[in-house]
DNA sequence: ACCTGAACACCGTTCAAGT
DNA sequence: ACCTGAACACCGTTCAAGT
């Protein structure tokens, strides 16, 4: 018996926690029941069932990461800047983002960021359909390179490692990594990548050549 | 009863199949021993446990996606023709690319992928740790992408989506989106985006980029 | 309006027993 | 070496019954 009465928000916050606690796996009926001290059944009556509960619980998350704030004084550095903040408040969720992830709905948690990005593309100079995809292209490259970096966090030990390919063998003249005649890239790639480095890297990469292409072809011709 | 004797390669067809026809979540041990019409312990004796089972799954089609042949003229055309190689194989096993990838083993499937990238940085001029770089930044995109673009495929319904958010308001100077005064671009946005279109876009800016940093970083100073 | 226990149909896994 | 059924501890969900 519940001393108080069972609310839907106390649901929702003890299955919130047991997701941070013990992962995602960890979220079952029965032991959010127990969690909170009343009948298994007491659930469905606030939540319906687990498929409303995990949406619900999405829901929240992505309700909590919030709006974006860019700061920097070009459009490039305030581009580098929402990837910033978008990375740090994954990371600070990793459980629930990858439930997020699992219900498809990783598209729609950055929405906020789209806002922004829009903003900024069209500050450095991009128009019409050429901008759609300026924004399109960071925001895939954003995302997409936090569920690849949390996937790569998460299997820590691989069968090949990067490190094994790449790896000197026992001979110096051996071979079977196709690696050319480069020692310091080979063992560059058999240390650890270095995620926010690259991430950044990567992302101002793309944002230069993206800004660069549009801003050279508005004056030029086609 | 099994006419012949079970097999553990019988075991991993029929599991490969079930979740090709059925998705993921139909692989339980008792289906697949109602499949294969054996008692479901059988199946411990040839695979161990579900894990198990699900391990040799996921290294199959690991070695199914076999290796890169990169295919163009220039090295820029050549990191884009490997691009649509994993595009276009990994679109044909969603399924079990979805499983991969909640093993946390995103990253080994790419390795062949990432051996002809190396060839290909090199052949482009960058050396040493700039190339490690360029090729992990290509290699996440790409990955990432993919990811994303699954992600976004299976979702369809989506419940502030973008063409809500970026529709021409009801009245010509309406309000909430945060659109700057480019009809064009709302109007973009509000389309569904072309992902192949997209991907390529996207890859060729970044390696365009990337490529171009280390050859300008060459004969010049620091 | 809210909570309950019993019951159903499903899981993965272990184990002793068969051949 | 390979296969089996029985049994265990877990699931999510429904339902009739309580207050």
């Amino acid at each position: 018996m519940a001393r108080t009465a069972l609310t839907r928000a106390e649901v929702l916050e003890a299955a919130a926690s047991l997701v941070k606690r013990h992962g995602p796996a960890a979220l079952t009926m029965r032991r959010l029941a127990a969690e909170l001290g009343t009948a298994v059944t007491s659930i469905y009556w606030h939540v319906g069932n687990r498929e409303s509960l995990l949406d619900a619980l999405v829901e929240r998350t992505v309700q909590d990461m919030g709006a974006i704030r860019p700061a920097g004084r070009t459009p490039v550095e305030r581009i580098l800047s929402v990837a910033r903040i978008l990375r740090r408040e994954l990371r600070e969720r990793p459980h629930l983002i990858a439930m997020v992830h699992e219900r498809g709905l990783t598209e729609r948690m950055f929405l906020p960021a789209q806002q922004a990005l829009v903003h900024e593309v069209h500050a450095a100079g991009l128009r019409g359909a050429r901008a759609a995809d300026a924004v399109r292209a960071v925001q895939f490259q954003i995302v997409g390179f936090l569920l690849v970096e949390r996937n790569r966090e998460r299997s820590p030990a691989q069968s090949p490692a990067e490190s094994d390919l790449w790896a000197p063998p026992a001979g110096s003249a051996g071979g079977t990594p196709a690696a050319p005649d480069d020692p310091e890239l080979a063992r560059a790639l058999a240390r650890p990548a270095d995620p926010e480095r690259l991430f950044l890297l990567s992302v101002r990469a793309l944002v230069q050549a993206l800004l660069a292409d549009g801003a050279a072809s508005r004056p030029a011709s086609r």
